[in-house]
DNA sequence: CAATCAACCTGGGTGC
DNA sequence: TGCACCCAGGTTGATT
């Protein structure tokens, strides 16, 4: 990847974020893309030394002095340099941002679904932006629904209490710096805290803070997944309401 | 067509 | 100790 060389004269004008997409606008109409996948870091501390498995991708010297370092242990990281174009046909596969949505907006998003499972369906980004694995564990457990339950038979009551427990799970995360369980650094170098505040994800076989029984330890599509089994019953009657 | 899977990469952990 | 295998917060394109 020869991007540095193609940067230095360019100015930044703007930096956004959508979905997972990390967005640097360039004065030259050319934007900057990174998509940090999983173990993509990207740190401005200049004397933050990442450890050792983190391997150096991209550096860009800015005029202050400060150098923009990306690392990434797994190489599935992206860093593109595309153009305004290229990045309106990003914007427009992804859905909606979470904390931009009202229950009256998601519950048909969530109905209208094609996908076999709600997790799947909170998972796709072309649906709702943003939402990860850890937080789609925690946001379903948040409001008791099973990741198994098919999303059209959600009512409306569910996918308002879905929508508001991934808009506060996303909130803690970002709140509390990110969630380091394997080795999240924010542009410092800093761990974040949010791996704290988890209730669900990562507990299997731990007791429910709820209800005390464990935590269930699966996988759905291909992601490991995370649920109570009594707090989020699959079949969506209950005799206990 | 819908749903799963392999691939993208690499390092670390685990179990034999 | 060595080695084969599995795993990872994601996305995409291929395959069943």
């Amino acid at each position: 990847m020869d991007l540095e060389s193609l940067l230095p004269g360019r100015r930044i004008t703007e930096i956004n974020r959508l979905g997972k997409y990390l967005i640097i606008t360039l004065n030259d109409n050319n934007y900057l893309v990174f998509h940090l996948k999983i173990y993509g870091r990207l740190i401005t501390n200049n004397s933050f030394s990442p450890p050792a498995d983190h391997t150096h991708r991209f550096s860009l010297s800015l005029d202050d002095g400060t150098t923009l370092r990306f690392f990434d242990k797994s190489n599935i990281a992206d860093i593109r340099l595309l153009s305004e174009d290229e990045v309106q046909e990003i914007s427009s596969k992804l859905g909606p941002e979470p904390f931009s949505l009202g229950a009256d907006d998601f519950h048909p998003i969530v109905t209208s679904a094609k996908l076999p499972r709600i997790k799947d369906t909170i998972l796709d980004q072309s649906l709702i932006a943003g939402v990860g694995n850890i937080y789609a564990d925690e946001a379903l457990f948040k409001a008791k629904i099973s990741p198994l339950r098919k999303p059209a038979e959600l009512n409306t009551q569910e996918s308002a209490d879905l929508l508001r427990s991934i808009q506060e799970v996303l909130q803690s995360g970002i709140d509390h710096g990110g969630t380091s369980i394997e080795s999240y650094y924010d542009t410092q170098g800093a761990p974040g805290q949010n791996q704290k505040y988890l209730v669900c994800y990562g507990q299997g076989g731990k007791p429910c803070p709820v209800c005390k029984n464990p935590i269930v330890q699966t996988e759905i599509a291909g992601r490991r997944t995370h649920y109570c089994a009594t707090c989020q019953p699959e079949s969506q009657l209950s005799l206990f309401g």
